[in-house]
DNA sequence: CCTATTTATGCTCAATTTGAGCATTACTGG
DNA sequence: CCAGTAATGCTCAAATTGAGCATAAATAGG
């Protein structure tokens, strides 16, 4: 054991020593960034895709980037044609599979980052088109009823059942239990990579089924859009990320026009979380945090009473930004 | 503007169709892997180094690892010859100034991970110990007063005033007050990283001098024990995300000994925090999460009225460390 | 044995925060 | 004028949080 050990400390003080690795390039791989472009267009969650829809866009990392996320930036607005808000760091994926994609060039790395923009018209390059996201994920979106898409308690009660052990199948019970809000617990909409996984595991989405994945329910529900490789599960950890994210941080005004109603304002966090909010709340909640100010103006034809229109205000929002809001945003 | 975005697409969709890029591999990079490995002994936070504690643990990604968090398990398990409880991907860094230091091989991206464990005695590879991660940050510990350490508060004042114009004076005085707690505003321990890069930026720490930043005050304050390269900004970061986790997920435990008294317990969620917790309060709340079970026994000597022993419950663990727990751990 | 000291543990209380709903206001379209 | 639809203002009870008082059970020293 103690011997082993040398290799990993050796190169890693040859690193320190600023000495150049000789052994035939250890570590040496390709890099890839993979953009979760999201937009909330009425009342939407979009993102933005290329291939039919298949593919988040990515791009080989260069080097004339400044860095990852000058990088994922520059040709993200290269395609879209304007400037991203904001973006955030995701989750870095290493696959063995890709090998063969890559013509056996080593190992390929994808590095995802999470960017919320406005869609604007007609900016889109051929082949790229935003997506409704609950076209990937239909159980997520809790917004008219909560009820599951219908062939999925059924799907879960027989992969439960399927468990090789009674351990096992109790753990599986509960685990769907946990994901999907069952047996009297209530949905927690952060979930959405455990729920992703789980439909995975239970051969419940193409992607199990292209990767030799069995399923137990007959014949096999193939929930949501599919997309290549494992796209999918990085869209899911975007949403995860931005649902977690809208809760102690101000991050929805990256998506909103430069006026709005409180209304529209409830719509798009709704959007994200799959939810529906209590209104009155909702606006308390926004108002005392002073995180918006009224422009004067009011807005048009709302179907009822009009609406005050408001805006972001510039200093508060730096600072939340930056420190986080202590009371959370929306709250089932 | 059009024409530039085709090759970012294009090279997208090479990926998606597995044909391999030829244009002398773009994206082409070396990978290391780098550990925040976490412990918490008699009450104080402790952090694996090596090379006198001037950098975290490191070595190449290698083929033979199945996975990133795979690859990190491993050599951190040969080094420091015990399990790792929980792993945790970070930040994955690209740094274009480490050209230089591999030989010219190109760009180099070190992808960061957080894991906990407990310090086992004796199992350390020669190099390799354990330091109290605030000899890092030595303002990051308010667990004996809020004071910050003596030169501090006069160099922000430095740094703001030396902004350009009035604005960027206001704004660098007022992220000070954010990040550190001034002006009446409330400490907030999860500020770590923002803390270290402010000081970084108005070159109050050893790195800032060495990368050529200019400091306002003389003699120049440089705080905290430094680290090769960019480590402590990544320790920065793991003790950020860390403290933030323990808010809202039961990773303590990983930290634990297998039996342990309540007091224990609240000294390491301390430790991690740098920040006093309410004794009856952390108790009630972790009561009621029901988390901890007593084993029956009892403390000894304590120097006081003997502490009942308790142990982690196993079945409500798993569930939290899945789901997430709703009330959080501590709370200043 | 008695006392001061130390820590564990049980319990109370007020201030906030949260979840839910009622009531009123201000529009639009017949 | 009336019905329908939102916006907006307010109230209320339950739950959570922050802080402190009181008591119990040990140890060390006289």
């Amino acid at each position: 054991m103690r011997a082993m050990a040398a290799p990993g400390l050796a190169s890693a003080r040859r690193h320190l020593r600023n000495e150049p690795m000789i052994e035939n390039r250890p570590g040496s791989v390709s890099a890839e960034l993979i953009a979760v472009l999201v937009a909330v267009t009425a009342g939407t969650p979009r993102v933005l895709t290329i291939a039919e829809g298949t593919s988040l866009p990515s791009g080989p990392l260069s080097p004339e980037h400044r860095s990852l996320q000058a990088g994922t930036r520059s040709w993200v607005e290269r395609q879209t044609h304007h400037p991203l808000g904001y973006v955030e760091q995701l989750y870095t994926f290493a696959d063995n599979d890709r090998n063969a994609a890559l013509g056996g060039f080593g190992r390929a790395i994808s590095i995802s980052y999470l960017a919320l923009t406005r869609e604007q018209p007609k900016t889109l390059d051929g082949g790229a088109s935003w997506r409704n996201w609950y076209d990937y994920f239909p159980w997520e979106d809790h917004r008219q009823g909560a009820d599951l898409p219908a062939p999925l308690p059924a799907a879960l009660r027989a992969w439960a059942q399927a468990g090789a052990s009674p351990a096992e199948r109790r753990a599986r019970k509960q685990r769907a239990a946990i994901a999907f809000g069952l047996e009297g617990r209530r949905w927690n909409e952060e979930l959405v990579l455990q729920r992703y996984e789980l439909l995975y595991e239970a051969g419940l989405v193409s992607e199990a089924a292209r990767d030799g994945i069995a399923c137990h329910t007959t014949p096999a529900p193939r929930l949501g859009h599919a997309m290549r490789q494992d796209h999918r599960r990085i869209l899911a950890t975007g949403i995860a990320r931005l649902r977690a994210k809208i809760t102690y941080r101000p991050v929805v005004f990256e998506l909103m026009p430069p006026s709005f109603t409180l209304l529209d304002l409830q719509r798009s966090v709704e959007a994200l979380a799959g939810q529906l909010l209590h209104k009155q709340n909702f606006r308390r909640l926004v108002e005392q945090q002073a995180l918006v100010e009224e422009t004067g103006q009011m807005a048009g034809a709302t179907g009822g009473r009009p609406a005050k229109l408001f805006r972001f205000r510039a200093d508060i929002l730096q600072e939340r930004a930056y420190a986080g809001t202590k009371p959370p945003l929306p709250r089932a």
